[in-house]
DNA sequence: GTTAGGACCAATC
DNA sequence: CTCAGACGAATTCGG
DNA sequence: CCGAATTCGTCTGAGGATTGGTCCTAAC
């Protein structure tokens, strides 16, 4: 009965929607910041708040490539500033010609030239009065107009190897309006960041990032590790611990408090404006203030975060508030907006740790250094090949050793060649895990690897743990994110001695810990996993027994095997663990290369309690080398096999203003199913990936018509704090379909409530939108007790299996 | 002063 | 964890 | 054989459920 109802979900999702072609809507992948916004003073001020400035920036977001010119044209036009002291911007070089969309034909001839110019001003107040130099821009303008716009600057045709990055014409020392040895103003920083928001060529990011390296070594090397640590928003390596403990709500009391407007006036700010930094900005832009702060510095920002981060016990959050009005306060120009992004742990301007780290691999090689040819001596293709090979040491050396502090100490003092010997893999550093790349299903795993040994294993339903034994006997345990997790897994600890083999003296393996039960063996779900406890756990009252299964080994007695095939590592793997049942096992593998053998073994990894498969190579392409090329694995997972889905048709019954690049549409949707015995819709999941930009407007557009002014009676919805209420209500209008991998039960979610769990609902796990399902009236949908069905039918929830859904491909 | 519950955060997937 | 979009590089197509 | 068109890989930033830990507040 399941069975079928599977099948009328597969043939359901068959015939496909008609594709929009996302050109048809030209959204700009960045909305330049709106005016309003930055002008605060100068202009005839228009607060956020206020509807027309809504209107506004409505219009602006759905701006097209003229308006972006605008605003490039607009912020050519050099300013004087009021507000000295004005480190001048990197200069970019003019490598990049902006290719128009194809789609667009028609963007005016002088979008070239403005971007030759000055490729990343926008018209913000804070970078519309830049120093930006007449001068600078004619100089940069004239060879960019010369060369044309399909050469680059030395007028070699773009296509072969011509520059990557030309990074000519930047003059380190002037960029900095600092005296060498002095700290390095965060103004200096922050409009970097704002000319890197605005930039949407990665490559020129990359310039613009590394050019302010490049100043930053040249006058105060000191200032290069928080420049690095502020820019990539990691305050330490993960492994060390170090949290903020500030989110969203903290920081809109914080921002309300420090510009004096009511919580209320900044959350309806919010919703027009989409990111919490800019509303700050705004709001501390029309205040008027009386005495003035000394100006904020790199090092002071990334200290204060720190200290933010470190501050705990009675009233920590009075100390942190205050350290971040302090910090407001001070705050000029976009300054404030890029420290409320920093406290909540999201830049978003495009730049993040991959971007960064070339950038930082870039600037030492521009950079005079202890046994290296000056800089001026590279030109070139000589110069290209010297970047990107700096680039592949420094993401291999921080992918060893993800630790900026040591990497920039080492870099400083040594140089780019000299790294690897400064920082490389050691047992008790966290290595960054190799990951896998989810694949459609097994057709497309064989096209791939069809000319190379191969290898698949299990893939577990439980957590990523990197266990390292030091010389020594020390055991430590790392996430998936170079968490430390030692205190988490004392059990792991106690179990390591006895699972070596006797010539192991230190060892880095790669695992899955799962919960298990000690009785049966069997393999039990990801939620009672999470109930383990997470820190100082004691190996006398671990409630949840873990079984670790081990797939990879990374280092063995002092030695790296992170260059050697899998092959190779997997010997080494079994040759240096014993199996302890229960406790510490390989991952269940075949090395079988015909299809069926694999169709087969798939099934029996689901009937296992696992997710799927992961698939791997064994000899060529096989070493273990997440930096350069990070997801050389691939998975299989059961939610992407036609027949083994979990496919549900809802009903959008409430949704939530969207952030950042979702500003001015729904950013998620809450989602229920039908009860037909009481006539109720009670909420299953909420919802917010799946949908493409197009998807974005036209539900938006379509469910605004359906607002309704409070929830229905006939709702049944979480019993959730007003923060987390959806912003708005609707009417039941629409069904669609939407995928899962599992179901879980819920501790908020209402569906089938009673049916398989007294009192809680059952929610869905990783659930994504598929399309309207215009076929189906709201009543049509998915009712809890199919939901509850669902539920009983997983896997892991079955006592006697009788999953032989085998037939369904 | 102590404790219980709630809000919020960070982490896993 | 999933997904879409953008850029840039690689590869294929067509004259 | 070269330039244009297309495909592919990488990176970024939108968003999900669930859990335990921390701090605050209110009641005792």
């Amino acid at each position: 009965m399941i069975t079928s109802f599977f099948k009328k979900k597969v043939e359901a999702t068959a015939d496909t929607p008609a594709p929009a072609s996302a050109s048809s809507v030209p959204r700009p992948a960045k909305r330049p910041i709106d005016e309003a916004l930055g002008e605060g003073a100068s202009k005839t001020d228009v607060s956020p708040s206020e509807p027309t400035a809504g209107a506004k920036a409505g219009r602006r977001r759905k701006a097209t490539i003229h308006d972006s010119d605008d605003e490039d044209g607009a912020g050519n036009a050099a300013d004087t500033t009021p507000v000295p002291p004005l480190p001048p911007l990197p200069e970019v070089s003019n490598s990049g010609t902006r290719v128009v969309a194809p789609i667009n034909t028609t963007s005016e001839p002088t979008s070239m030239e403005m971007d030759e110019t000055a490729p990343s001003v926008t018209a913000t107040a804070a970078l519309a009065q830049t120093d930006a130099k007449p001068e600078l821009a004619a100089k940069a303008a004239q060879p960019a107009a010369a060369a044309g716009p399909s050469a680059n600057a030395k007028g070699k045709p773009v296509g072969t190897t011509a520059a990557k990055i030309a990074y000519n014409k930047y003059d380190v020392e002037a960029a900095a309006t600092w005296k060498a040895g002095e700290p390095v103003p965060y103004l200096f920083l922050a409009r970097v960041f704002g000319r890197i928001e605005a930039e949407p060529k990665r490559l020129l990011i990359t310039e613009l990032m590394a050019n302010a390296f490049r100043t930053v070594i040249a006058t105060s090397p000191d200032d290069l590790l928080p420049l690095m640590s502020l820019a990539t928003n990691k305050l330490a390596p993960a492994y060390e611990g170090i949290e903020l403990g500030i989110g969203d709500s903290i920081m809109i009391k914080a921002v309300s408090e420090t510009c004096g407007r009511s919580v209320a006036a900044i959350k309806a700010d919010m919703e027009e404006v989409g990111d919490l930094g800019e509303v700050a900005m705004a709001s501390r832009t029309k205040q008027v203030t009386l005495s003035k702060p000394k100006p904020l510095q790199v090092r002071g920002v990334y200290k204060t975060l720190k200290e933010i981060a470190l501050t705990s016990g009675h009233e920590a959050m009075k100390r942190k508030g205050d350290k971040i009005k302090q910090m407001l306060v001070a705050a000029q120009e976009k300054e404030a907006q890029y420290i409320v992004r920093s406290l909540q742990g999201k830049m978003r301007i495009g730049l993040a740790e991959q971007t960064a780290l070339v950038s930082l691999a870039h600037a030492f090689v521009l950079t005079a250094s202890p046994g290296r040819d000056a800089p001026a001596a590279l030109r070139g293709e000589a110069l290209q090949e010297r970047l990107i090979e700096a680039e592949a040491i420094v993401k291999q050396v921080y992918s060893e050793m993800p630790n900026y502090e040591l990497i920039i100490k080492a870099l400083l003092a040594h140089g780019i060649d000299e790294l690897p010997q400064h920082a490389r893999l050691t047992a008790g550093v966290p290595v960054k895990p190799m990951l896998a790349k989810p694949t459609k299903g097994l057709s497309e795993v064989l096209d791939r690897f069809s000319n190379c040994a191969f290898t698949c294993e299990y893939k577990y339903d439980g957590e990523r743990a990197q266990i390292h034994l030091l010389e020594g006997g020390m055991v430590k345990v790392y996430s998936r994110n170079s968490e430390d997790n030692t205190t988490k897994y004392p059990d792991i600890a106690a179990l390591m001695p006895r699972a070596i083999k006797s010539h192991v003296t230190s060892i880095i393996l790669d695992s899955e810990a799962v919960a298990v039960d000690t009785k049966t063996g069997a393999i039990l779900p990801f939620q009672v996993l999470s109930t383990r406890k997470r820190k100082d756990a004691s190996v006398d009252d671990i409630g949840v027994k873990v079984c670790v299964f081990a797939f990879d080994l990374l280092y063995l007695n002092g030695e790296s095997y992170l260059q050697r095939p899998l092959a190779e590592r997997r010997a080494a793997l079994h040759a240096s663990l014993q199996v302890l049942p229960r406790e510490l096992e390989f991952a269940q593998a075949s090395d079988a290369a015909d299809v069926d053998a694999i169709q087969e073994f798939l099934l029996e990894s689901i009937k296992g309690n696992c997710e799927g498969l992961m698939i791997k190579t064994l000899a060529e392409n096989a070493t273990y080398e997440p930096s350069r090329r990070s997801l050389n694995w691939l998975k299989v997972k059961k939610d992407y096999l036609a027949g083994m889905t979990d496919s549900c048709d809802l009903v959008p019954i409430g949704a939530y203003y969207g952030k950042g690049k979702r500003t001015g549409v729904y950013g998620a949707y809450l989602l229920a199913c039908y009860n037909p015995d009481d006539e109720t819709y009670e909420s299953v999941c909420k919802i917010g990936t799946g949908f493409n930009d197009e998807a974005l407007q036209t539900l938006h557009k379509g469910l605004s018509e359906r607002i309704i002014q409070q929830k229905r009676a006939y709702y049944k919805t979480p019993n959730w704090a007003d923060s987390s209420q959806p912003d708005v209500w609707f009417e039941p209008c629409q069904v669609w379909e939407v995928l899962a991998a599992d179901l879980s039960i819920s501790p908020v979610h209402m569906a089938a409530a009673g049916l398989v769990d007294p009192a809680k609902g059952i929610a869905l796990r990783f659930p994504r939108f598929l399309r309207v399902r215009d076929d189906k009236g709201v009543e049509d949908a998915t009712s809890a007790e199919q939901i509850a069905e669902m539920y009983n039918n997983q896997a892991c929830t079955k006592t006697s299996s009788t999953l032989e859904g085998g037939d369904d491909y």
